[in-house]
RNA sequence: GCGAUCGUUGUCUAGGGGUUAUGAUGCAGGCUUCCCAAGCCUGCGACCCGGGUUCGAAUCCCGGCGAUCGCACCA
């Protein structure tokens, strides 16, 4: 499809003719890559996808929080973030291109362990062994840490850092959240808001952000109830495009499509709560309107894991603009989180079990929503064909950033007056509605494809006869006529998706 | 951050030392119109930013910012 031209170009040239988003901001400045606004719709879009996470964590029984995106730099030391989120890097004093310590140290000194190295330790590496500059040869400059994290000031002078993620920030809170839920382990509780990533060089626009909206659920859980975790019976049957490290290893990128069972039953999964979050979360994608055949779940190798994770599956999209993009991260993160803060804090962040003091272990799916966003918007993209001369987006009715627009037949005042009562009902019954007269109505059934709309209501001079009014279906292109007073519960059916608009006709 | 290519109305683009800067589409107002970008009229709108060369720069040169691709990076 549009072969000749690039897509995500054309993904990215609707995005910012009919307003989803805008960038790199700020415009007017010139830009800094990795910042985007978003425009009306793409607001509107995001906050539908955020109604649709927050409905499936609810669901699930999570309960949202809302913490600081600043936090001093003792919070980021005891998460590792500090010296874990960082990339030691080297200068070449001639050619000053800059490369990465560790990595040039592994490359040209096999066998050689630097993990847990000190940046002087590196330094000293690479002069005891003479490495040089890869391209030009010339003696490499001591090495420095280039963190990913943006560093920030309170007051005068005390150091702190905006969030690389949410999760850190919920982990704070676990001693609060003892009491909040009385003591009952798991407790499950989710975010969604800001986190800030110095990116070096942020590229493919929306997937790569230096500051994102993130969601990410937490479930702090001791391992008998991992292992015991009664609502995996709900969803043993259910079958999944599962992608494990080991077909990975295969030279296979097909995922076997296999019950949550079965896969715990060959190993896949350490639990059954774990892989209950894989499910959920694999679940929250549906909802926000992904089609099955481009989702996949794809198992990290377990060198591919960051420094918390035990055990990593990602949800991954399939794009035309991209190819599969990495969308969510689903961790097993052990104790390893509360362990450190309970140290770094000295605060007790364990919990009691058979008089023993244990600190709880953490399940966490998280993820960007920009990413979603955009993936949706390559998903949802139809170019143009020989009966729509447009591009049009096909968004599901329930995540739509505009669910209905209202026309008159044409701009005359008996015909504009009651379209202007019937644009009025819909907005009072809570739908996003536009209401257009501009151009030919042919001209306004194709702006609202081109923006997704799903419903088009047009009143024409029957409407003055009998009171019925045309639903017109993005889709099909197809027309039903409908009595107005059946008009706002029918729609409330068909965007929910609970009736169908071809058994309207 | 390095290298290559590039930056022209809201969007897509032509051009390339002296131009009223091309075209399409869009948008706004009007006329017309009984359902899928019809037509007509009127109007709106651009050379990324800074410096240099030059009588004169959107055009050439340098720098910045941004974009695409490759390298590196993406805990």
């Amino acid at each position: 499809m549009s072969s000749e031209r690039d897509f995500n170009e054309i993904i990215t040239g609707l995005a910012k003719k009919r307003g989803f988003f805008w960038g790199p901001s700020p415009e007017i400045y010139g830009g800094s890559s990795g910042f985007f606004d978003l425009g009306p719709l793409g607001k509107l879009l995001k906050n539908r996808l955020e109604n649709q996470i927050r409905a499936s964590f609810v669901r699930a029984n999570f309960w949202e929080v809302e913490c600081p995106t600043v936090s001093p730099a003792m919070v980021w030391k005891a998460s590792g973030h500090l010296d874990g989120f960082i990339d030691p890097i080297t200068q070449c004093t001639k050619c000053e291109q800059i490369y990465r310590a560790d990595n040039l140290i592994e490359e040209q000194l096999q066998g050689t362990k630097i993990s847990g190295k000190s940046i002087d330790e590196l330094t000293e590496i690479i002069k005891t062994h003479k490495i040089t500059c890869p391209s030009c040869k010339s003696p490499l400059g001591a090495v420095e840490s280039f963190n990913l994290m943006l560093k920030t000031r309170l007051g005068l002078d005390q150091e702190a850092y905006l969030r690389p993620e949410t999760a850190t920030t919920t982990y704070l809170l676990f001693r609060r959240f003892l009491t909040f839920f009385r003591d009952k382990l798991p407790m499950s509780v989710f975010q969604i808001g800001k986190a800030y990533r110095n990116e070096i060089s942020p590229r493919q626009g929306m997937l790569r952000l230096r500051e994102f909206t993130q969601t990410e659920g937490q479930i702090f859980i001791l391992e008998e109830d991992e292992k015991n975790w009664p609502q995996f019976e709900d969803i043993k049957n259910d079958v999944l495009p599962l992608l494990p490290y080991q077909t990975q290893q295969k030279g296979d990128s097909k995922p076997l499509k296999m019950k949550m069972s079965e896969a715990i039953r060959k190993g896949h999964f350490q639990n059954p709560a774990y892989a209950w979050c894989v499910h959920l979360t694999y679940s929250i994608f549906k909802n926000m309107g992904f089609s099955e055949e481009k989702l996949r779940l794809r198992q990290h190798f377990p060198t591919e894991r960051a420094h918390y994770a035990k055990d990593a599956w990602d949800v991954e999209v399939h794009t035309e603009s991209f190819g599969w993009v990495e969308c969510c991260g689903i961790h097993d993160r052990g104790n390893y989180d509360l362990t450190r803060h309970q140290e770094f804090s000295k605060e007790k962040l364990s919990v009691s079990v058979n008089k023993q003091p244990v600190v709880p272990n953490v399940l966490e799916i998280a993820f960007g929503i920009e990413r979603p966003l955009f993936c949706l918007l390559d998903n949802s993209f139809q170019p143009e064909s020989e009966i729509r001369d447009t591009d049009w987006l096909k968004f599901p009715p329930e995540v739509a950033p505009i669910q209905i627009a209202v026309f008159p037949l044409m701009g005359k005042d008996e015909l504009l007056v009651p379209s202007r009562e019937i644009f009025e009902s819909v907005m009072e019954a809570g739908f996003v509605a536009q209401f257009d007269v501009g151009g030919s109505i042919g001209r306004r059934y194709r702006r609202q494809d081109e923006i997704g709309t799903p419903f088009c209501i047009t009143i024409d001079y029957t409407t003055l006869e009998d009171g019925t009014v045309t639903i017109r279906d993005r889709d099909s292109m197809e027309q039903v006529r409908i009595h107005k007073d059946n008009l706002i519960v029918t729609l409330k059916k068909i965007i929910r998706g609970s009736t169908r608009f071809e058994s309207l006709k």
